[in-house]
Order: structure tokens, then sequence, then C-alpha cells
DNA sequence: CGACATATTGAGATCCATCAACCAATGTGG
DNA sequence: CCACATTGGTTGATGGATCTCAATATGTCG
């Protein structure tokens, strides 16, 4: 079923009671969404977890009218504007499909209410939050100071496949470089 | 109490029954330091959660053995590496104190208990790191696309009086530029 | 095939790091 | 109270990385 995933990724965290992870399966829904499908908009509040059981998409903003591609997703990933679903306010990025995807939906408000009645639930939100925080540390910390180079090399090894994927160019604004130079990287081999 | 505006600090997030925050209040320990003092050593595994009371101090990370300032905490902030509080592996970033200041520790292991004990201040916990992580996603965002001009401005606006308190080559690392390039931004107005 | 997205390559401009000199304020020990 | 070191800040010259603009492949899919 395709919650097996969501259920073994979640318990890399911890473990839930049966009757918690019963409680979380009643609330998540599957969905299917084609390639180029906009899941979350810019300008409008997110009221959904997302939870990226098969496929890719990323996150990108809107600079000077251009989009700017700010992060992806793979398989087995939290996806939602945390800002607009921590703080109710209308996103600042929207996310797109750049795949044909299969989802898990968890509502904002359901989500509150499985951490009110559950407190093995808000202990692993917790988690995964502190999990997620890191992970962003980590990027934030690359970007200073490491070169474009090493960002690049570093990503090959952690995603060898995701220029299969993923566009060049969404790479490049994800290493916070233009195509171009990202292009140019890449030739001198 | 010095640890006034610790409680008053997080009351912003939730407010705790009585009998959570007595428990709280019992764990937590004031704690002064010297200016220059180390509070966090890179190499070393960080086992307590700080809240500065009164002072500010500067987190870094060794680059080619030059110490270069990632940020810094004033007044009624949580510090600690968050890295190694988190994960229980050493520490990749020194913090040191810019002043005195007056600091309220609390140990990992006691923190875990009252999580466990409290289901009410986990729920702290998690809104509280959620809320680290809007910050620091504001902040990767605000690198990406503003100018450094841009930057230096609205941390201005922040904090008007930072130079007053940091030296002007810590700041101009927190931008993520060197000391030269600010002082140069600076005297262009 | 034609249309549109994707990738490469080139040339000039720009921002900023680096290296180095210099200056002002402060502090310290004799 | 002076000589000197230390810290914090400014200024200048140079080079490197990368952005921008533009032209040109290379794909891919209806």
């Amino acid at each position: 079923m395709a919650l097996d995933t969501f259920f073994s990724t979640i318990r890399a965290f911890d473990t839930l009671s049966e009757e918690a992870e019963l409680a979380l399966r009643d609330k998540l829904i599957i969905e299917e969404y084609p390639k180029n499908h906009i899941l979350i908009k810019e300008g409008k509040v997110c009221h959904h977890l997302y939870f990226l059981v098969k496929g890719c998409l990323r996150g990108y903003y809107l600079n000077d009218g251009k989009e700017i591609t700010n992060w992806f997703a793979f398989e087995n990933a939290f996806v939602t504007s945390f800002y607009s679903f921590f703080s109710k306010k209308p996103a600042n990025e929207s996310i797109s499909l750049l795949e044909d995807c299969v989802i898990a939906t968890l509502r904002h408000e359901d989500l509150q209410n499985l951490y009110r009645q559950f407190h093995e639930i808000e202990h692993l939100g917790r988690l995964i939050t502190e999990n997620y925080y890191l992970i962003l540390e980590e990027r934030f910390f690359s970007r200073q100071f490491k070169t474009s180079k090493e960002l690049y090399d570093h990503l090959l090894t952690v995603s060898p496949h995701i220029l299969q994927r993923v566009p060049l160019g969404y790479v490049a604004a994800y290493l916070g470089i233009t195509q171009e130079t990202l292009s140019r990287i890449r030739g001198k081999l």
C-alpha cells in the first residue's frame, strides 16, 4: 500500500502505538496529480502537509517576475510551504510538480488535532521538525563555505540521478548560481 | 527575577500550566559568564540548551583556520549548537560571549524528561522549533535574493543598536561578506 | 516537420574577496 | 605619562568568480 513508505519513513524517527498510527492513517489521503500541477500557489495560505510518495517536485519563488527554484523534493519527503503552514499566512513560494506524483495529504487542522490527542504524535512532529531544521542549517552552511563546484559535486554524490529528473536550470538555481555557470562548471572536468 | 524574561518569552508561544512551569523552572540554572568566555567549543557535544537573559554572543565556524561568525544572539534568544544538541554529535561551531552575560541553562537530559512528562512542554518545544525553522528559512531566502546593501539596511532597521555592541567584522560575516566590503557599503551613503 | 523547452558557449560588466597599507582609539606596562 | 601593542575600522589596487545578454546548438513532442 502507498502509505507503507510513509510509515516506514516516520518510524525512522520514532515508533507510534498502534492506536496513534491508525488515527494518523485515518487522516491521510492519497492523491495523484499530473506533471506541472501546482500544489501550492504563492499568495494563498497552505492548509496541508504533504508527503511525497512517488515523483518529484520543486518549490520556487518569484523574484523580479522570474521563477527561482529554491528546492526540490523526491520520494519520501515532507513537503509544504513551511512558512505558510506553520504561520497560517499566505505562502511566499509556489510548488509545482516535475513529474506525475503520488502524494499523501494531511490537513493542518487534522494534524493539530492529532497533536492534541496523542502526545507521541506531537513528539514525532517535534523530532521531524528538528531534523528539517538541521537539514536547512547544513544547506545554509554549505552555501556560505563551499564553492559552486563543491556544491555541485556533493549534490551529485547525494543524488546521482538528479539530472535525469530535474532540468539543469532548476538544479543551478538550487545551488544558488545561474544555469550558464553550472553548465560551465560541468564542462570543465 | 532573572527567569521572568524567560517565561514571558515562551508564553508568547503558549501558556503552560502552573505545574509544568514549576517543573521547568526547577531545572533551569542561572549562570553568569564573563566576556570572551567560550560557551560551546567546536568538536565537543553540547548537552545544554541556553537562554540568553542578558548580554550578547556569537556563533562561529572555523574555515581554513579562520573564525567566521555565522550568527549572534541578544537578550531573550535560545542559544546552542542546534546540530549538536539535537543530534548528540560533536558541534561544528563554537559560541563565545561578546559581553558579560546572564544565561539560563537547561540540560538536554532534563529537557527530554520534561518533554516526556509534560505533553504541553513538548508542544511548546515543537512550536519554538518551528519558529526557529522559519527564522532560518527567512535568512536563507534573504541571502539568496537580496543585495548586501539591502541585507545591511534591513539589519539596521531590525537591530539599530547592533553596531554599538558587535564589531563590524562580525556583522559583515553574518551578512556573508567581508569587513572591507561592508565598510565600503556603509561609506557610500 | 515545426515549436518550444533545454543546454552550451562567448564577451563584457559587476560584485566582491584578497592583500596590503594606513589610521584612530584604547589599553598597558615601565 | 609616555612608548608601544592591540583592536576596530577605512581605503586602494588587483584579480577572480559569476551575472547578464546574446547567439547558437540540441532535444523532444505534438
